[in-house]
DNA sequence: GTTATATTTGTAATCGTTTACAATTTAATT
DNA sequence: AATTAAATTGTAAACGATTACAAATATAAC
C-alpha cells in the first residue's frame, strides 16, 4: 500500500501539501494540487484511516442505535439516515439495541470508544427517563421517543395529536366503545395513549384501554380478554404496527370480521395493512423524513455544538380504510356475509 | 481522557505491561494484573481505538453489505451478524446497496478504506457474475446469492429444491398450469426458477414463467397479465416475499379469491403471509440461522485463511397454508362463497 | 550455591497521518 | 527596486497505542 510519503516523493513535494490536498483544505496552489491528484492516482493510494483519526482527533462517523432493526419504521429511517450521512462523507454505524436498556447503555458505550462525532438515539424508557445530553461526551439526537420535557435535539411524530386524530375517526363512524392497547415500554406508547384519552373526554365517552408489553404476543392475549368479553367493544385500536398485528390474530382466534362485528385501526402503515381485506385504518408515520431531519439536525449540531435545542415535530397521516367502517353497515367490498 | 501512560503511573508499572492486560495476552503476572485493573478502574480510562488500529494494524470490525435493508430476510439476517460478532469483540459497519451495483462498489471501496477484517456481502447480479475473492483484501463471505461455480465462501438456501418442493406441493394438490413470477435480477430468482421447472418437467406439466425486476409493482404488472386472459392459470408462484405482494395485489385488482379462483404460493415467510386469510403457503428461510452461519464462516475464515472453501446450504422449511388448497373445493375457512 | 531456563517487566521504536510553525516564494504596494 | 503583505510550502512534532527486544527477576535442575 502507498503512503503519504510515497505521494509526495512521486509528486515531488512534501506530506504537508500531499494531506492538505486530500483534506481539501485551502492554502495550496492549483499547479501542486493537480500533481498531488496525479500522484495519487497512479499509486492508487489511499489515506490510513486509523493514522487520520488518530491524528486529527476525529472520526466523521455517526452512530445510529435503533430500538428494534425488525421494525420497519427503524429500517426506513436508517436508509436516510445512511443516504444523507454518506453524501456528506460520514461513516454510519448502526446499532440494534432490542429494545433491551442494557444492550442500549452498551451501545452508547461503544460510540464513546468509537469517539463518534454523535448519535442518533431512539431510546428505551429508562434511558429515556434520565436522558441529559450533557452526560455524553458527543452530540444526541433523539428520535420516535422523546418527553415533552427532555431538554435534547429531537425528531419525533406528534403522537398525541395523531391518536386524537385516529380515535376521533372512529368515533364519527359511530363507534363508541373503542379499546386501546398501547406499549407501555415506549414513551410513544405513552403518548399516544394521551391523545386517546383526550378524544375520548372531548366526546364524553369512557375510556378502555391497556397498557401491555410491546410485543404481538402480549397485544394478542390483552385483546384476548376484551374480545371475550361481552358486551363487545365497538372498536379495537393499537398504538404501534407489532400491538395492530397482536389485534388482528387475536380477532382471526376468536372468528371475528371487521369491520362487520368489530372496526380496528392502528399505528405504522405497514406493507400488509391494505392487504389484510378490507384494509386497514392507521396512521402511517413519514418514516423517510424523519431519519433524514434527524441526521440533518445532529450534522447542523456537530457544526454548532452551543444553537440552541431543536425539536422537529412531524405530522402523521390518517390512511382510512375499510377496518374502520361504520358500525351496523354491511362490509361495502367483496365480502357478501353481513354481521355475524 | 485517561491514557495508557497515566494508567501505568498510577499502577506502577510500564505502559507495555498495561498494554498487555488490556489486550488479554498472556505473559503478565497475576499480581500486576491485578493493580492494573485497578488503575483502570480508578481512572476510567478506555484505550483509544484509533491509535490501537493504527499500531495494530487490525480493526476488528467487520463489514455487512446487504442488497436491501427493507427486506425482513435482510435485518433479521443482521440480528444474528450483530450479536455473534458482538460476542466476539467485533464491531459491524452495516451498509445497504439498495440492489444498487454502484453503491455496493462504493461501500466495498469503503471497506477497503476502513480495513475490516472482513466483509459478508450479498452481491448484486453483476458483482457476482465477476466475483473473486483474491480481487478483494479482505475475506468475504456471499450469503443468499451464490453460483454454483463461485468458489468463495457462501451460506446460501437450497433455492433450487425449495422451489421444486413447492412447486410439486401445488402439483400434489391438484393444480396443472402453474404461472412462476421470479426475480431477474438475483441469482435467487434465476435458482429458484430453475427448480420450478425441474418440478413441472419431472410432471410433464408445461412451464408459465416470466422474469421481472423484484419490485412489488413490476410483480403485480406481470401478474396482472396473466390474470386478465382465460384460461386462468391454475396457481401463481412468487420467488420471493416482494413479488408475492405483488401478485396477492394483482389478485385483489382482478377481484380472484384465492385458492378458490386460483391457488397462491412463494418464497419468505413474512409476518402477514398467515393474516392474509386463508394464509399463504411459503417457504420460510431459515434467516437467523444464515446470519449466524455467516458470521461463523467469517469469523473461521479470518482466523485461518488458508483453509479450504466452504459452502453453507440451509434448507427451506415448506409452510402450507390455505392459499394452495386443492381445487374446485371450497375454501375451508369462513368464507361462504364458492368458485366465483 | 551455581547454572540454566522460564517468566515477567521495561525501554523505545513504530504505525501513517495531521498540523503548528517557520521558511520560502509570489504578488502587491509604494 | 525596495518594502510589505499574502500565499504557498516544508520540517518536524505530535496523536496514543502496540510490540520487538533487551533486561531483570523468579523458578528449576543439578
Amino acid at each position: 500500500m502507498a503512503q503519504i510519503k510515497d505521494v509526495a516523493k512521486q509528486a515531488g513535494v512534501s506530506v504537508a501539501s500531499v494531506s492538505r490536498v486530500m483534506a481539501g483544505h485551502a492554502g495550496v496552489s492549483e499547479a501542486t494540487r493537480q500533481r498531488v491528484l496525479e500522484a495519487v492516482q497512479a499509486l492508487d493510494y489511499r489515506p490510513d484511516l486509523a493514522a487520520r483519526r488518530l491524528r486529527s482527533r476525529r472520526t466523521d462517523t455517526i452512530g445510529l442505535i435503533v430500538s428494534d432493526i425488525r421494525n420497519p419504521f427503524f429500517t426506513e429511517v436508517s436508509r436516510a439516515v445512511e443516504d444523507v450521512a454518506y453524501q456528506n462523507r460520514m461513516r454510519v454505524i448502526l446499532c440494534n439495541a432490542d429494545e433491551d436498556p442494557e444492550k442500549e447503555a452498551l451501545y452508547l458505550d461503544l460510540m464513546r470508544d468509537e469517539n463518534v462525532s454523535g448519535v442518533i438515539l431512539s431510546p428505551t424508557l429508562p434511558t429515556l427517563a434520565r436522558f441529559h445530553p450533557s452526560d455524553y461526551s458527543f452530540p444526541v439526537v433523539l428520535i420516535d421517543r422523546c418527553d415533552r420535557d427532555t431538554a435534547a435535539d429531537a425528531v419525533v411524530l406528534d403522537n398525541v395529536d395523531s391518536a386524537y386524530r385516529l380515535t376521533s375517526r372512529l368515533i364519527e363512524r359511530g363507534h363508541r366503545r373503542i379499546a386501546f392497547i398501547y406499549g407501555a415500554t415506549s414513551a410513544t406508547g405513552q403518548q399516544r395513549h394521551e391523545g386517546y384519552v383526550s378524544a375520548m373526554a372531548t366526546h364524553g365517552l369512557e375510556t378502555l384501554a391497556k397498557a401491555v408489553p410491546a410485543t404481538v404476543d402480549a397485544a394478542r392475549a390483552a385483546a384476548g380478554e376484551w374480545v371475550g368479553r361481552r358486551p363487545l367493544p365497538d372498536a379495537l385500536a393499537g398504538s404501534n404496527g407489532l400491538i395492530l398485528l397482536g389485534l388482528i390474530e387475536a380477532l382471526r382466534e376468536a372468528h371475528l370480521r371487521f369491520p362487520e362485528q368489530i372496526a380496528l385501526a392502528g399505528f405504522d402503515d405497514l406493507p400488509w395493512t391494505h392487504l389484510v381485506e378490507p384494509g386497514i385504518t392507521v396512521i402511517a408515520q413519514p418514516t423517510y423524513d424523519i431519519g433524514q431531519a434527524a441526521i440533518e439536525l445532529l450534522l447542523q449540531r456537530i457544526a454548532h455544538p452551543t444553537q440552541s435545542v431543536r425539536r422537529v415535530v412531524l405530522r402523521g397521516e390518517l390512511r382510512e380504510r375499510g377496518s374502520s367502517a361504520m358500525r351496523k353497515q354491511a362490509g361495502s367490498g367483496t365480502k357478501a356475509t353481513v354481521e355475524g
